[in-house]
DNA sequence: CAAGTCCGTCAGTAGTTGCTAACGTTAGCG
DNA sequence: CGCTAACGTTAGCAACTACTGACGGACTTG
């Protein structure tokens, strides 16, 4: 059993093309397990694996109504992955711009720009 | 051999966190493959697949100098995934703004919630 | 209680992946 | 040419995963 944080289990449930799939169909509506797995062509035992770990990723959310569990995109947990990539990527974004600006001023150096060897 | 289209390849590189942790290591600096083989502790071939994955999926950029190859993150493929996750959860974002405004203004329904902008 | 419905969980299997070690390739130096 | 440095590539292995089939729990109806 390994540890996963919150980024990597959600990034590790959408890296499963079945499962954005599954996030697509109940992202505009809430839906039963039996009609989820209705839309696919596998098991509803796969289905209901994937199900789980979605909502263990925070990506969904289950409601139960009598013998049904009802299932719904969580939209906070996506969400929460954007921002930890957008901060992730914080660093790549803000030296992609420095390069830019760096070029365009070239002429213009008093100040060094950290290129060296 | 199975197909991959862009948002699946870079989710599936995202996907594991070595990668992620060399993402970050090139994200503010340009590196050679051995710089950064040389801040894990696993083989350089190791980390030669991984830079190779995440080259194929658009997030990294080669450069040759030499003998060397020196790799940067690519901020384009980064947003390029952002792009894609937006897109697909556009449809739940929506829906749950829907319901949030539905519940706020249950008496006073005169005119639709169009997704405008 | 019994029967039926809806659904998650437990083995077991075929396919995939991240890893190491050995080898092949390209560039620079004498 | 020989030699070394820096890398990518291949083959093979252990671990993981997506899948199926069998089973059991929770709920409703009679």
């Amino acid at each position: 059993m390994i540890e996963r944080d919150a980024t990597d289990e959600a990034l590790h449930a959408l890296a499963e093309p079945r499962r954005r799939a599954i996030l697509r169909l109940v992202a505009h509506d809430e839906l039963a397990a039996g009609e989820i797995a209705a839309a696919f062509e596998v098991s509803r035992t796969a289905i209901s694996q994937h199900v789980t770990v979605l909502k263990n990723a925070g990506l969904l959310t289950e409601r139960r109504d009598g013998t049904r569990r009802l299932y719904r995109a969580r939209p906070e947990g996506l969400a929460e992955l954007r921002a930890s990539l957008d901060e992730m990527w914080a660093d790549a974004l803000d030296t992609a711009r420095r390069l830019v600006e760096a070029d365009r001023g070239l002429r213009d150096t008093t100040e060094e720009v950290g290129r060296a060897g």
